[in-house]
RNA sequence: GGCGAGUUACCCAAGCGGCCAAAGGGAUCUGACUGUAAAUCAGCCGGCAUAGCCUUCGGGGGUUCGAAUCCCUCACUCGCCA
């Protein structure tokens, strides 16, 4: 499926009075300037807004889906967006809570804000009166100068305030302290916000609840240059049970990029979810409507074990993001390497079709499943796959290994492939070479 | 600018001359129970040719038979005083 058909096919719920309803229903303000104002102003006519995506990595992940979402449900409610891919933004880097950013090359951050750009794009609508537009700060940042940046924004910033930010206090209280650089992020990107007010009439920044510091630096600077009032929405940052960041598993970002994040592991991610945040995440990450949730809200009740919450939301997403055949693929896949265990009943043509969403790699019989183990990237180390196979969590076509020094052997005799399992659900292929 | 404290494995954090590949906690991973869930319990948790060897305790150098532990030096962080 191409873009425009994903596009075509979402649509906000009729059932809520205005877009404002429905993006509280959905749980997608955390935080935000008047309620009263920004619903209005939503409910009336088309307004231009942005919110901003830096490249610190050559995809964008999860975190960002939320934000990419969010702008088109503006945009199908009329409104107008402005993509922003911080060319400039990404070279300085936002205060992380933990520590220092290590800077990017210039050349590097280039080639992925052309990445990111493309990433961007296949979220929005270019087409009709509130097509959308992609923007880079570099094009402001780039001519202008320290003395002039120092003189013409410097002076609006007072030191005080900018101390008191979330995320420079918290650093500032850390054993990492934080760089002159950093700590001049915000006023960045409260230039970003000024620069898309005076040249689009831009109005409304949205981003996660993080950001909320960098958010209102933009609507401050407009209020004190401009006399203007504009607004600034928040999300919510979404953790799992124990507070834990959404998709980020420490080192294990989920990536928008299918070659990063292969559509299958993505797909298998949303339907591991737990009964505990799959409503939430449904609301977030899904067009579905609410009734639609609220009948898998109920179904998760009385029926968890069916999780027919989870399939919904794992089908959905990876179709939002990878398209509606590369969903469908993940599923048939899933279920032919998830099904009842009898991988032999299996017609060859299935399994091979179901391979293919998984790593794979070519094989002699003589070669070590230990071996295997590593060239699969289903374990990092011939010490871990011994360990793994010694656990008793190494599978051959879903027949236990039990030998650590075992090879692939006959298994691959016969020409079909072999399915190569670690734990539960880590799964690989194995072809003849 | 002066003085003091600190930098340990993915994270937090003990160790302060050999018994240290480095306590403890958390995370990840595996097993049991399940619903490809959660919770719980158990195991594992640097690498390799695995009763052995190799590389790790901010960087570099030194003392010693032997250093994460002592000395010198560089870098960075935090605090107090100017």
């Amino acid at each position: 499926m191409s873009t425009p058909e994903i596009l075509a096919a979402q649509h906000n719920d009729e059932s809520f009075d205005t877009i404002w309803d429905e993006l509280v229903w959905r749980g997608l303000i955390h935080v935000s300037t008047d309620e009263g104002e920004l619903k209005q102003l939503l409910s009336g006519d088309p307004i231009t807004y942005y919110c901003g995506f830096d490249p610190t990595a050559p995809s964008l992940h999860l975190g960002n889906l939320v934000q990419l979402l969010l702008l088109r449900r503006l945009q199908l409610a009329g409104h107008k967006p402005l993509g922003l891919v911080g060319g400039s933004t990404g070279l300085i880097g936002d205060p992380r809570e933990s520590a220092e950013r290590v800077l990017n090359p210039k050349e590097t951050v280039a080639e992925w804000v052309g990445r990111l750009q493309a990433q961007v794009s296949r979220f929005l609508s270019f087409e009709g009166e509130n097509a959308a537009r992609i923007v880079n700060n570099l094009d402001w940042f780039g001519p202008l100068s320290a003395i002039d940046f120092l003189r013409d924004v410097g002076k609006h910033y007072r030191v005080g305030t900018m101390l008191k930010k979330d995320a420079v206090a918290a650093r500032l209280n850390s054993e990492a302290g934080i760089s002159y650089t950093e700590f001049s992020y915000q006023i960045l990107q409260g230039l970003d916000f000024l620069e898309l007010y005076r040249q689009y009439g831009c109005v409304l920044q949205t981003g996660g609840s993080d950001q909320w510091g960098n958010l209102t630096s933009g609507t401050d600077l407009i209020h004190r240059v401009e006399g203007a009032s504009v607004h600034a929405i928040g999300t919510p940052l979404i953790t799992d049970a124990e507070g834990k960041k959404f998709g980020k598993s420490e080192g294990n970002a989920v990536w928008l990029d299918p070659e990063l994040t292969s559509p299958y592991a993505f797909y298998q991610f949303w339907l591991n979810q737990d009964d505990s945040l799959v409503v939430t995440l449904l609301k977030i990450f899904t067009f579905l409507s609410r009734a639609e949730i609220e009948r898998l809200e109920e179904a998760v009740r009385t029926e968890p074990f069916r999780r027919e919450a989870q399939r919904a939301l794992a089908l959905e997403v990876t179709s939002v993001v990878h398209g509606a055949d590369a969903a469908n693929a993940a599923v048939l896949a899933s279920q032919a390497l998830f099904g009842n265990g009898d991988l032999q009943a299996l017609d060859r043509e299935t399994l091979e079709s179901a391979l293919r969403e998984l790593p794979t790699v070519r094989a002699r019989p003589s070669d070590a499943i230990a071996q295997l183990l590593v060239e699969t990237g289903l374990t990092s180390s011939l010490s871990e796959s011994r360990r793994a196979i010694g656990q008793g969590g190494v599978y051959v076509n879903n027949r236990k290994v039990d030998d650590e020094q075992a090879t692939i052997g006959e298994h691959l005799l016969d020409g079909r492939p072999v399915v190569l399992r670690r734990g539960k659900k880590t799964l690989a292929g194995v072809f003849s070479a």
